[in-house]
RNA sequence: GCGGGUGUAGCCAAGUGGUUAAGGCUCCGGAUUGUGGUUCCGGUAUUCGUGGGUUCAAUUCCCAUCACUCGCCCCA
C-alpha cells in the first residue's frame, strides 16, 4: 500500500521541528502515529474531483429530468459504474482519446475493468443483455450519474463528472432524431435555459463518411507538412476532426479546400433523412444552426450529430452533445438496431443556472424549555412542516436571532405561553405576532407557505 | 502530454527585506436574565502552501516542490 503525500498539511508535526529535514519530521510523525495514533492529518480531495455543496440545485436538475423525460415516455436506467474495458474500447472506439489515454482501468482477478468514461456504452450493453430489442420499439431510456476521465482538469472539465443522458432505440426515422433533440431543448427550457442554440450536422452513413474522409485527405495531401502537429496525427487517425482545428484556419480557408469541406458528400438517402430532421425542428421552432465543421469525437455516430453550446461556459462550451448511432448495438454484439441519444454535462448545466436562494424552514421554535420546543417541533414535522429548534441551550435573544436567519416564523413558548397553553406565532418578515391556542392551532394554515 | 497564472484565517483580501502580519464577511460571545434581522464592543493566523538557499534579518528576493487555476489537446 502506498501513501500519497499531496498536501503538506498532512504532517503538522513538521512544524514542531523547524529546520529539520522533511524526512526526519515524517519519520517522527509516523512513529508518533504508530505509538499514539492521535495525529489527525488532513487528507485532501483527489485532483479533478469536487464535493457537491449545492446539492439542492442538483436535486432540482435531477427532478426536472425525471419530470420532463417521463412526459416523453423515457424510463430511467441505472447501470454499473464500471464495466469490462472492452465494452468501451469497442463501443466508444479505440481511436478516441477517451479510450486511448483517459480511462481509469484496473485489473481484478485477471479481468480488465474500467470506470465508465461515458454513459451510452453501458446502456447499450444493458439493452442487448436484457433483450430489450424484443420490446416494442421505440425503447426509451434515460440515465444520470458519475463518469470518469483522466484529463487535465480545467473550467468545465473534471476527472469525475456527471452526465444526464437519453437514448432512443429501434427507430431509424428522422422523427426519432427530432424527438431526442426536442427532449434536450425542452429539458433545458424547464430549467430556465431558453436561448441556447443547437448546432446540427449530418455525418452521413458509413459509406458517405468514407468518401468524405477520402476527399478531405486528398485535397489536404500537399498541405500536410504545413499543418500543425495535432492535425498531422488527425490526418491519419480521424480526418473528420481536421475540420475542428483552430490553428490551421488559414489553410482551411483556401478556396479549393473550402470547396471540399462545404460540399455535401452525404448520399441521397442520408440527405433526405437530414432534411426531414430539420423540417421537424422548424416545425417545433427549435433554433438551430448548421455547422458543417461539427464532428463528434466518439466513433459511433452516423447521420445526425448535434451539440448545444453556451458562450458562458469558457472554452469547454458544450453543455450537450449527441447524435445517431445506428451501428453501435450491432457492434457490441446485439442484433442491429438504430439508435439516437445525447448526454449533458451536469456540472456545466449547473454552472449555467443562477444559484438558488438559501432555503428557510417554515418555523423555528423558541423556548427555554428544550424538551417543550422539541415536542412542538416534532408535532409540526409530523404535519409536514419544516421546523428547527435550538439544541445547545442558547439564550432567548440568540434563539430569535437564529430564527430570523433560518426560518419564516418564530414559535415562542415562554413561561407566559406555557401557563396560558398558547404559542406566540411571530412572522419574521413582517414582525407581526399573535398568540394562538396550542391545542387547536391549525399550523398548516398559520404557517402557510 | 504541452504552455501561462496564482498560493496570506472558513471566505474575500491589504501589505512590507527589520519591533506585536491591515481591513471586510462569516462564525462565537457580550451590550440586551422574553423579542430578532440595524447598531456598538470583544474573540478567532506563535505566522504568510511546503522544503531549501541568499542575508545580521525573509511572508517579501532566488531555487525546488506541491496544490489550485486558465488555455492547448479532447469532450459533456
Amino acid at each position: 500500500m502506498s501513501i500519497y503525500l499531496n498536501n503538506s498539511k498532512i504532517f503538522p508535526m513538521q512544524r514542531l521541528f523547524p529546520g529539520k529535514p522533511a524526512g526526519l519530521a515524517i519519520t517522527i510523525n509516523l512513529l508518533f502515529y504508530v505509538f499514539h495514533g492521535i495525529i489527525n492529518f488532513m487528507i485532501s480531495i483527489v485532483k479533478g474531483t469536487k464535493d457537491i455543496l449545492d446539492a439542492e440545485q442538483w436535486q432540482r436538475i435531477e427532478q426536472k429530468a425525471l419530470e420532463i423525460f417521463s412526459k416523453y415516455g423515457y424510463r430511467e436506467i441505472r447501470t454499473p459504474v464500471f464495466e469490462y474495458t472492452e465494452l468501451f474500447s469497442r463501443g466508444v472506439g479505440d481511436t478516441t482519446d477517451i479510450v486511448n489515454k483517459e480511462m481509469y482501468t484496473f485489473e481484478i482477478n485477471k479481468h480488465s475493468l474500467t470506470l465508465r468514461p461515458e454513459g451510452t456504452a453501458g446502456v447499450v450493453r444493458s439493452y442487448i443483455e436484457n433483450g430489450m430489442s424484443r420490446l416494442s420499439p421505440p425503447v426509451k431510456l434515460w440515465y444520470k450519474g458519475p463518469m470518469f476521465r483522466y484529463e487535465r482538469p480545467q473550467a468545465g472539465r473534471q476527472r469525475q463528472f456527471h452526465q444526464v443522458g437519453a437514448e432512443l432505440f429501434g427507430v431509424k426515422e428522422a422523427a426519432a432524431d427530432a424527438e431526442v433533440i426536442l427532449l434536450a431543448v425542452n429539458y433545458l427550457k424547464s430549467l430556465g435555459l431558453n436561448d441556447l442554440e443547437v448546432e446540427l450536422n449530418s455525418l452521413g452513413c458509413p459509406d458517405c463518411r468514407e468518401n468524405y474522409k477520402k476527399a478531405i485527405k486528398t485535397v489536404l495531401k500537399q498541405e500536410l507538412k504545413n499543418l500543425c502537429a495535432d492535425c498531422q496525427s488527425r490526418y491519419e487517425k480521424n480526418p473528420l476532426r481536421l475540420l475542428d482545428c483552430k490553428v490551421d484556419g488559414a489553410i482551411f480557408a483556401k478556396a479549393e479546400i473550402q470547396k471540399v469541406i462545404q460540399s455535401d458528400f452525404i448520399c441521397g438517402e442520408c440527405a433526405a433523412h437530414f432534411s426531414e430532421v430539420k423540417s421537424y425542428l422548424d416545425g417545433f421552432a427549435v433554433k438551430y444552426r448548421r455547422n458543417k465543421q461539427l464532428v463528434r469525437g466518439l466513433d459511433y455516430y452516423n447521420r445526425t450529430v448535434f451539440e448545444i453550446k453556451s458562450d458562458s461556459l469558457g472554452s469547454q462550451n458544450a453543455v450537450c452533445g449527441g447524435g445517431r448511432y445506428d451501428g453501435l448495438v450491432g457492434n457490441l454484439g446485439g442484433a442491429d438496431a438504430p439508435a439516437v441519444g445525447w448526454a449533458m454535462g451536469m456540472e456545466r448545466l449547473n454552472s449555467l443556472l443562477a444559484p438558488l436562494e438559501p432555503i428557510k424552514s417554515d418555523a423555528y421554535v423558541i423556548s427555554n424549555s428544550a424538551a417543550d420546543a422539541f415536542r412542538l417541533a416534532e408535532e409540526l414535522r409530523i404535519q409536514g412542516l419544516s421546523v428547527e429548534i435550538d439544541l445547545s441551550g442558547k439564550k432567548f435573544t440568540k434563539q430569535l436571532e437564529k430564527a430570523s436567519k433560518a426560518a419564516n416564523f418564530a414559535l415562542i413558548i415562554g413561561e407566559d405561553e406555557m401557563k396560558a397553553g398558547t404559542v406566540s406565532v411571530k412572522n419574521l418578515c413582517t414582525g407581526v405576532q399573535t398568540a394562538v391556542k396550542r391545542k387547536d392551532a391549525r399550523w398548516q394554515i398559520l404557517l402557510k407557505k
